[in-house]
DNA sequence: AATGGCGGTAAACACCGTTTACACCCGTAC
DNA sequence: GTACGGGTGTAAACGGTGTTTACCGCCATT
């Protein structure tokens, strides 16, 4: 495949009433490049120079479009994100909108399937301190609801399940206290954010439980997909997917999301 | 701190009856001084010709102790999970060897407070696909019970829970079925570890389940732990420590592993 | 027709892992 | 006592990296 050597890269001058648009699409171009080099040569292979040698240019123009490597490296990140989310989003099409635990279970599984397909990207934007370089920012909806967009599907689809069905939560004055405050800020910044999307959520549906349920809930969701991915689990696990399900179930159960459509079973 | 080039080095040939102990201190100090960068300045800064100038010494010299610096940084997880298990297993110490839930919650508390302490040995052992390089091994107690050490005094406290608790655990029939044939391998080099211990491990305590349930307990140990290190919750978690301490609680609670000593509350 | 900015290049700098050839010092053997 | 050989280190070099600087040409504007 050496023809990567020879410049392939669009016109760049041509018909653009401005010049603004073609600059955009090499944008484009270059993150594309980058990912695609992650993707099949790894990590250390994502490099200035040959992002700029597969793309027919040399390394210092890459500066007329980002202001380091790490910056470039941080809107791959974000691109990896929004891929994701519209996987994600793909798959939700497929699923009426009445079935809310379907749609949970939907993210959960495209999201360990996007991992598993995807290791190198899930490295790099999973399993670094918050980002390839050390700050990506304090948190995902701290302040005013500016989520990453797999985390807001994540949350529109708990939003969704929360006002369909009764789950299965502590009470508030079983959440450790320590977290409360927390808790709330986290709450109304889903408020925020659910209320973007247009969705009416009630206010006592949405309790400290709740919020606590979520947070335990990734934690297991997170720590078995990046268990497979990194092959850490104790021992050799030859049917993943089979283990996966397996643990989704349990959580199902445990936090009230199996049985039949509907509000909830009895009500 | 520009003191570091003044060459620190140690005399070699001085009072060396073969040369060869001289040696096992050159190199037991290049991976001292690779895992200072790494503390200090972070994983971009380990670097051949960084701990050759840190040690007095050109970076040639450093390939008469590793093939390259791949290796190196392999030798350097190895010590890494050995100070890790150095410093649980001193954590040890100071508890009872009856009080075997007590030990585990050691184990696990140990486990988060030395990756908070330091993230970025953690990322580099714990948050790779299978190590620096891409393949470290097939798996963890595998084969013969070829163990990192860090996950021997896991599965140790683990089987010493065993022999003295009777644990809530699912009958072997509800674990799923692909998982049997992975779960009775890692029976049996869990077997072959412990005895290896003196730990006399009557077999029917280890059932399924109980492997079974092992895993699941790691997944959230590993996942609340990853998460705090990578600032991934879902939203600003304040109190870190007091949210680790509640899952510990919950899932002492759902395992069995609460209540007060002795080998179970009704038998 | 002159101007200014935008997108690109070439050259250079300091750093990286790695290889090669060479030098030194030690313990040993003849 | 001298020659050898191996272990430890160096200097120089190669190709690679991120980044900066100076320059150059084209386009749209004035």
């Amino acid at each position: 495949m050496t023809e990567a050597t020879r410049p392939v890269r669009a016109e760049r001058h041509e018909r653009a009433g401005r010049g603004e648009r073609t600059r955009e699409e090499t944008d484009q171009q270059i993150r594309s490049v980058a990912r695609d080099l992650l993707v099949t040569r790894g990590r250390a292979a994502v490099t200035l120079r040959a992002i700029a040698r597969e793309m027919g240019i040399t390394a210092p123009a890459l500066y007329r479009y980002y202001d380091s490597f790490d910056d470039l490296l941080q809107r791959v990140c974000e691109d990896i994100c929004l891929d994701l989310a519209a996987e994600l989003a793909a798959d939700l099409t497929a699923l009426p909108e009445t079935d809310t635990p379907g749609r949970v279970f939907a993210v959960c599984r495209g999201f360990r399937s996007w991992a598993v397909r995807h290791p190198r990207e899930f490295t790099l934007v999973f399993a670094s301190p918050a980002g390839p370089s050390e700050p990506i920012g304090p948190d995902c909806v701290g302040a005013g609801g500016n989520v990453d967009p797999f985390g807001r599907i994540f949350l529109t689809v708990a939003g969704q399940v929360l006002v369909t069905r009764d789950l299965v939560v502590p009470a508030d004055d079983e959440v450790p206290a320590a977290l409360h405050a927390d808790l709330q800020a986290f709450r109304s910044g889903m408020f925020d954010t659910l209320r973007a999307t247009g969705l009416p959520l009630p206010e006592q549906v949405f309790s400290l439980g709740v919020a606590y349920s979520m947070l335990r809930f990734w934690v297991r969701l997170y720590g078995q997909v990046a268990l497979e991915v990194f092959g850490r689990f104790p021992f050799q696990v030859s049917d993943p997917e089979a283990l996966f399900e397996a643990m989704l179930s349990e959580m199902a159960a445990e936090f009230g999301l199996a049985g039949e459509f509907g509000p909830a079973t009895d009500e």
